[in-house]
DNA sequence: TATGGTGTAATATGTCACTAGTACACTATG
DNA sequence: CATAGTGTACTAGTGACATATTACACCATA
């Protein structure tokens, strides 16, 4: 079941942004067991080592622990992924903005745009 | 006048989206001619070939004509400017929300965020 | 026509991010 | 202790990017 990625991104960068976007969503558990590395990366027809920095990635994020030898868990901490939602709001919403700032667009106008769209 | 680039982004990209910009701002005039490659080069402290491709890109967008033996120009159809200008507004608007999307957050919500900051 | 300014092309070099292959280290469990 | 499952470390290949250098082709103009 090899995902498909885009090719303007790594793909460990996608695959956080997928996890990410799940634990916000709550598609998973508190506590719950990530599949090991060789598994996901079979799963996702990558190598071992890209989803290994995924995991790092993630752990660095406070978002997962690594037990050697059991496996990569959740965090059990629900106001990490509380904090997790707001932190990446908040970023979306401030490189939209930078964005918004360099093309000389107005909030407004943009925000309008937006309301018309998808 | 060496300028500085963001390291997550190639220089060539970031050079080509500040000259955008300052079209759509309306900074340069239309028919305008560009530094020459050399000459950019040595303003913002980076390699020809670099500069080059930079205007490779812009011809390749239609935002500038380049003459052989006498410079790179800006395009003098405005309408060219014109249409970039919702190109690129549509773009960011459709990139946002692909995003907000993917991490599950509402529009509203989003707008809101938007509203209460910058 | 000679000169200097333009863009263009080709090649070599170095760096870095990304990914992959392989082997190693740890843990649980029979 | 043996085995199978886990994460981890090392090494190498690939490609994009940027640089440096050199040479070429075109145009304006003195």
């Amino acid at each position: 079941m090899t995902m498909d990625f885009s090719r303007d991104k790594p793909i460990y960068s996608q695959l956080v942004d997928r996890i990410c976007g799940d634990l916000i969503k709550g598609n998973v558990q508190l506590g719950d067991k990530l599949p090991s590395v060789r598994e996901y990366a079979i799963e996702s027809g990558v190598n071992v080592n890209t989803v290994q920095r995924v995991y790092k990635e993630l752990e660095a994020m406070d978002l997962t622990e690594t037990r050697r030898g059991q496996g990569t868990f959740i965090t059990s901490d629900e106001k990490r992924i509380i904090a997790l939602r707001e932190e990446m709001m908040y970023q979306l919403a401030d490189n939209f903005l930078t964005s918004i700032e360099a093309l000389g667009f107005s909030k407004e106008e943009m925000v309008h745009v937006l309301q018309n769209r998808g």
